[in-house]
DNA sequence: CCGTTCTTCGAATGGCTGTTCTGATAATGT
DNA sequence: ACATTATCAGAACAGCCATTCGAAGAACGG
């Protein structure tokens, strides 16, 4: 239960932070490759330069390193689609923009998504993930909000709601696993194409 | 590098066969819940009342374990497609009777999906698993195959032919991790839903 | 420059867990 | 019923790894 105590001094609790997100970020990096458990914390301190003991400077232990990597893609996801939300727009406009929003978030953290979903069967149990949970829940609301309209209006390309949700859901999160910062498609553009695909855009007519 | 010695006898290797099934299927379900390294083997063998070193009998390895649940969900899966696509049809009759089996194998191999998707991390590295990812290559070709020339048609809802496989395979995928057997909608309709999205299949007329 | 607060190392520890091994019991086929 | 093969429990082992701790060195504030 180590308190891993920060500075009071404010250079140094400053650099103090700098070097917890640091940590975090590595562990997220790591995690990602070798996997949560198989990584152990020896590995995890070399590769950010430290020695293992000192990792609990920075952390209480490794469930909470987990833990901030949670943090760490979703508080910021939740924070940039409150603001886009706030702003007044049609409800597909509004769609379109929280889909870029979200995929260019995933292409850009896709270290801790890759995390986020292998570790599902833990954060799915258990009280202390029960505010990671919730911060999910309500992204998913969200996005309900926005499709229930287009649903009502027909706008959908398929007749389910909630299917339509889902499967956005997978597409989105799919994308962690297979996106390349220099691939052929902008996170723009993967999204747009989710959007079509939502919106059932009818194509070019198939008859010559 | 427990030999895990097969029976000679013919009435013995049947329930041996059938025992190693549910070792292996029991492994799938307990792995999927709480994981393959938090699982101990003591607590799989308890889920099916054999004491730790039992499973030995069975399996040579922790790891050849998670092997052949992937084999268990990879195999059964591959074959059902190659006489699915054996049959001559309209790509887009196939494509429509591909995703209805996909989906139903994910729903009925919820487990193994899960296992499959949490250990990635494992799966993607090392010259063990070979073999498994080719499978996985497979399955993803012949999908391409089917869209390739829907694609050409336009006949997909999304511009680019490759992002149409990824929205798929994540659509597809995704859905062990919300489907409940007894929920609204049956494998076959949430398998026409992904394929009607894919189609871009115009919805009713917007207007009133 | 001093006292104080941070940071980090490196070693020790304590528990856990995959795997092996042995012997006993049960099933088989003849 | 007998010889042989299968099945399995239970204990023991061996290695690993998260975590703790104390001391040494570094950075700060005045």
């Amino acid at each position: 239960m180590a308190a891993t105590t920060r500075p009071t001094r404010p250079r140094l609790r400053e650099r103090y932070d700098r070097r917890q997100d640091a940590v975090v970020r590595a562990a997220a990096r790591v995690f990602a490759h070798r996997g949560y458990d198989q990584t152990t914390i020896q590995e995890l301190a070399a590769s950010i330069d430290l020695a293992a003991g000192g990792i609990y400077h920075y952390v209480g232990s490794k469930e909470q390193l987990l833990e901030l990597i949670c943090d760490q893609l979703m508080g910021p996801l939740l924070e940039r689609a409150r603001v886009l939300l706030a702003e007044a727009a049609e409800p597909d406009a509004q769609l379109r923009a929280l889909v870029r929003l979200w995929v260019e978030h995933v292409t850009e953290h896709r270290d801790h998504m890759l995390v986020f979903q292998q570790e599902r069967h833990v954060i799915e149990r258990g009280a202390r993930w029960r505010r990671i949970r919730e911060d999910r829940k309500r992204f998913e609301q969200m996005l309900e909000g926005l499709i229930a309209p287009l649903h009502a209006a027909g706008r959908l390309g398929v007749a389910d709601e909630r299917l339509a949700l889902a499967a956005l859901l997978g597409m989105v999160n799919h994308t962690a696993q297979w996106y390349r910062p220099r691939g052929r498609l902008s996170p723009a553009e993967i999204a747009d194409g989710y959007v079509d695909l939502l919106f059932g855009a009818p194509r070019a007519p198939v008859d010559p």
